[in-house]
RNA sequence: GGGAGAAUUCCCGAGUGGCCAAAGGGGGCAGACUGUAAAUCUGUUGUCAGUGACUUCGGUGGUUCGAAUCCACCUUCUCCCA
């Protein structure tokens, strides 16, 4: 079985261009290939992941991987999916973001002499002179089809600016430059980006007379439908300082049934052979699947010790029996912070942040939403003393976060 | 360039002088039920305090005892005509 096979047993593959010679070129690995992110934000989300481990598979069987991080793109922003435009990042804000985005991948992919390549397309979009790009590359493209790709559908109602317009031949003089400076011969992206990729092997079809391959990845969706990797409209980000590995790992821990099977499959290394096993199993062992997935995600993103102290605090707070609660989210806090006769429950609970505000917090305790070392909160005028600070007070805000406040 | 309209709280969307911190829905949060799932039901959802104060309806000024609501200017967007 090839890696194409693979991909295609997984579920990962959504659009190809050409799938007999992909198919070929991808298992001969002979296939260079880029994936663009647009630096959008200072970390990788959960959602980037997935584009990552494809690299990763292709790598394993062979191919090169070239990741274009999107210094040049971002300053215009892609208004694929979106009924809005992007808000405008300033070119420091984006230098940054760039640098974030280097540093997350560079421990994921092999980067090297031979290995995965990494490029900026700031380098080449930025000192681009209209009217030459003009003559030679939007002479290429047809308004009429432009208008006409899914990507720009959404925004047909509510405006489109002509700056946003661009992107796709921004990203479609991306791949040309790409295919050659680098040999790059092909493209890979999220389903959402299917439009923008075909314009790229156009744009390498009319200019060059050669062709290209565009192959998309299945966008991980929840049993409705909904985008994955987002909680509350928050990303999950890869930044451990953003999104702990704990509640990297909860998040995963926490995927619906209907979608357990689905995100192993795609997601995780573990062999297809096991994947199959695992889906035999009965449905009393759907727990065990969860934390397998959880677990296994954890392990890629921050190393198997992280995973490891993700998974034994998860299961010291949620089997019952107390547990190693070592690992468990905590805010230190200075003896100086608190009065000598102790603290109100309510500003305990600010200063770990876990409630933007006190009528927020004073709403849940009303709800009995909040315990304080395993016994309820009764009334918003508990007072939490130093010395049971300085032992270490355990919060629990409603059933599944919890939060550990010491005093050091 | 000419004309018409729009901007409301996390999102959608009602509100056309006081009864508006602002209907309704979505989303979020909490409770019940559960399996750290889904579905369902209930409560809740500006801030700080408590029988009240403060901030919020694109921006800046104005009218008024009182403005999301009226007027002027500005900004952004949509539609029609060029």
């Amino acid at each position: 079985m090839g890696i194409y096979e693979e991909l295609q047993a997984r579920g990962l593959i959504a659009q190809v261009t050409n799938e007999p010679e992909i198919r070929e070129m991808v298992n001969s690995g002979k296939a260079i290939f880029y994936i663009g992110f647009d630096c959008t934000a200072d970390s990788l989300t959960a959602g980037h992941f997935m584009a990552l481990t494809l690299m990763k598979r292709l790598q394993m069987a062979g191919n090169r991987p070239v990741a274009l991080i999107g210094g040049g793109t971002t300053m215009i922003g892609d208004p694929s999916g979106r009924t809005d435009m992007r808000k405008m990042l300033s070119k420091e804000d984006i230098d940054h973001n760039a640098e974030c985005f280097k540093r997350q991948m560079e421990r994921f992919i092999e980067f090297g002499e031979g290995k995965a390549q990494m490029v900026n397309n700031a380098d080449w979009l930025l000192n681009l002179n209209y009217v030459d790009m003009l003559r030679e590359v939007g002479a290429c493209f047809s308004v009429n089809n432009m208008l006409r790709a899914e990507c720009y559908k959404q925004r047909m109602e509510k405006g489109l600016s002509f700056l946003e317009f661009n992107y796709m031949i921004m990203q479609s003089y991306d791949f040309y430059y790409l295919y050659q400076h680098y040999g790059c011969n092909m493209q890979f992206g999220g389903d959402d980006q299917w439009s923008n990729m075909l314009g790229g092997t156009e744009l390498i079809r009319r200019k060059l007379g050669k062709d290209a391959h565009a192959m998309t990845i299945t966008l991980l969706t929840d049993s409705q439908g909904k985008k994955m990797g987002k909680t509350a409209g928050n990303a999950v980000w890869l930044d451990p300082n953003k999104t702990s590995p704990f509640e990297f790992y909860q998040y995963w821990r926490n995927v619906g049934d209907a979608d357990v099977m689905k995100c192993i499959r795609m997601l995780t290394f573990l062999s297809l052979e096991q994947i199959e096993e695992m889906d035999k199993w009965d449905d009393s062992r759907i727990n065990e699947k969860k934390d397998v997935l959880a677990y296994e995600l954890t392990a890629l993103v921050h190393g198997t010790e992280e995973a490891d102290k993700a998974r034994d605090a998860s299961r010291a707070l949620f089997s019952g029996n107390g547990g190693d609660d070592s690992n468990m989210p905590t805010t230190e806090l200075a003896e100086g912070d608190i009065p000598a006769d102790g603290i109100n429950i309510i500003d305990l609970m600010m200063m770990c942040g876990l409630a933007p505000s006190k009528g927020e917090i004073r709403r849940l305790i009303q709800q009995g939403g909040v315990l304080v070392d395993g016994e309820k909160v009764n009334g918003i005028d508990l007072t939490v003393s130093l010395d049971a600070l300085k032992a270490g007070v355990k919060i629990r805000k409603g059933k599944k976060v919890y939060h550990k406040a010491i005093v050091k």
